[in-house]
DNA sequence: TCTTGACTTGGAGTTTACTCGAAGCGCTAG
DNA sequence: CTAGCGCTTCGAGTAAACTCCAAGTCAAGA
């Protein structure tokens, strides 16, 4: 598979994905007899996993941790377990503020509701 | 109050609350005799409700036209009200998307236990 | 054969939300 | 009375995460 397909399967731009092949991010891709790029499908399981550390606010710099120690193979474990469930807890804790928010939210959106029922 | 004042108890720095009613998201202050900025109370309220909306995620952009109808005063209510709406249902789906991946997270952090029960 | 479109690289540009620096003024504690 | 802190304005700088551009290569279809 070559970049254009990946991109449209993965919902990342060809940008996106040469960038992330730069920094790191993603492995770095065999080329073909031209020179671009070739893929096979367990590259999107990858990309399904960032994309799930990315959804929960995770820094890059973070997934390029992950992504070096997952690298280095086996005895990195533990490390890696470490570092997703301090990941974890972050999200649960900015998870808890966010529904604290709508609750507030829901508040004001209730005041401004011309009140109708009185008796 | 002075704005260093405030700043310890909004928890935001000076600079912000300067950059901030630069841009109209905090209302101008009036100055004193000496021209340093002198609020009240009040401003704590609107600054708590501003960083609910940021705590979700909300940009700038759109806390700025939140401020804009409420200082339009009366006859706003109902813009003010779906622009809230529109928010929360976005913040709801972003909290869903991060509870989703916290049980990934969550599946791939068991996937690096020692599996020590295998009865 | 020619053209079209996808691909390659390295580097520059963009957006958001701050964050800091410079130069200068005024209140207050020692 | 003077040192120093906190304040003022304006403008420049920063970090993160893309996003795009230029110049060039390559393969497939009309």
């Amino acid at each position: 598979m070559k970049i254009g397909k990946l991109s449209k399967r993965s919902g990342l731009s060809a940008h996106t994905i040469r960038y992330y092949e730069r920094i790191g991010l993603l492995p770095y891709a065999g080329r073909d007899a031209s020179g671009q790029r070739d893929y096979d499908d367990s590259v999107l399981v990858w990309i399904d996993f960032i994309g799930r550390l990315k959804t929960t606010g995770m820094p890059i710099a973070d997934m390029l941790r992950y992504a070096r120690l997952r690298a280095d193979g086996p005895g990195t474990e533990r490390d890696r377990q470490a570092l997703l469930v301090a990941h974890r807890d972050r999200v649960m804790a900015d998870i808890a503020a966010r529904q604290a928010a709508v609750t507030v939210l829901d508040k004001k959106i209730a005041s401004y509701e011309p009140n109708q029922s009185k008796d």
